[in-house]
DNA sequence: CTTGACTCTGGACCTTACTCCAGAGCATAG
DNA sequence: CTATGCTCTGGAGTAAGGTCCAGAGTCAAG
C-alpha cells in the first residue's frame, strides 16, 4: 500500500500527530480513507496538502486563510490567489516599515544615551517617560489594523 | 480636574473599558489614584502609557515584552538600561529579517505568476504544495510563528 | 431627590493553534 | 498467542489577549 498512516504522515509533514487530528477537526485536512477499524489512511495528496498548509503558515497565513487558499484552488481562479499573496505582500511590507522605524527610534535613544551618570539625563528613559517623543513619534505613524497577523 | 475616568481616558486611546482594566491586572497601566469610592483616575501620563502599549502592540510586541519594555524606566542604573534598551534592538532587527525573508518568498512567487490560466501551473500554488521547493528556498527554514515572536 | 450614565468586583467565556491525557481497540513481528 | 507499538475518541488544558456579565454602588445634572 501507498498510504499512511497518521503517524507516518505527521513524521513526513514534521508535525504532530495531534495537529494532524487538530487540521481535520479544522476543515483543513481529511484522511484519503479509513481502515474498517476507523484507523486514517492518507495518500501523496494529503502529505502535499498537510505541506501546504505548513508553508503557507511560514508566510504569515492563518488557518482560517489557508482553508480559503485551499479553497480558491480547487475554484480554479488562479487571480484570486494571486491577489491573496499580493494583499499578504502588502501587510508584511507595512510591518517591515513600522518596525524599521522603531529600530531607527531605539538606535538613535541607545546612541545619545551614555551608559552611565544621572538617571534624569538618559534619553530613553525620557523617552520612555512620555517627555521625549522620540520613541513614541516613531510608532504613532502605522495604524495597522490589528489581528492581521 | 484634569483627570478622567477609566470610560474616558478609554475612549481616547481607543480601546475598551475591560481592556484597561485588563491591563491593569497585567501589571502594566496602574491608575494615577483612586476615589474613596474606588473609581479610578487617570492623568495624561497613564493617557500617553496607554497609547504607547497600543502602538507597541501594532508592531507586534507582546503584553509582556511591552511589560519590560517599561519596566526600562524604572531602571537604577542607567547602563543596565541601555543594555535592556539594546537587547530589545537586536530583537527588533531579528524580526525585521525574518519578515523580508518572507517578503522575499512571496514576492517571488507573486512574480512568476501569470494571475490567470491553469491551477497547476500556478506557482503561488505549486510552491505551497511543495511540487517547487526552489521558490520557497528563501522562507522555508525560517520558522516564522505568529505568538513566537 | 431622582434619573441616567458611569464604575466597581469577580469570574466566566471567547478565539487561535495547538498539546496532552485516559482508556480503549488494532496491527504486526516473532 | 503475546508483546509492543500505533491509533481511536472525547475532552481537558495551555497561552495570549481580550470581552462580557451580574449585581451593586456612585456621580452629575436638573
Amino acid at each position: 500500500m501507498d498510504t499512511l498512516g497518521i503517524g507516518a504522515l505527521a513524521r513526513r509533514a514534521g508535525v504532530r500527530i495531534d495537529t494532524v487530528r487538530y487540521y481535520e477537526r479544522s476543515g483543513l485536512l481529511a484522511p484519503k480513507t479509513r481502515l474498517q477499524s476507523g484507523y486514517r489512511r492518507y495518500g501523496a495528496a494529503e502529505l502535499a496538502r498537510l505541506r501546504f498548509i505548513r508553508r503557507a503558515q511560514t508566510l504569515g497565513f492563518s488557518l482560517k486563510e489557508i482553508r480559503d487558499l485551499l479553497a480558491l484552488s480547487k475554484g480554479r481562479d488562479v487571480g484570486r490567489v494571486k491577489h491573496a499573496a499580493q494583499s499578504k505582500l502588502a501587510d508584511v511590507e507595512q510591518r517591515i516599515a513600522a518596525l524599521q522605524r522603531v529600530r531607527q527610534g531605539l538606535a538613535s535613544l541607545i546612541e545619545a544615551c551614555p551608559g552611565h551618570g544621572d538617571p534624569t539625563e538618559c534619553p530613553i528613559l525620557k523617552a520612555l517617560g512620555g517627555e521625549d517623543p522620540a520613541l513614541l513619534a516613531a510608532t504613532a505613524l502605522p495604524a495597522l489594523r490589528p489581528g492581521t497577523a
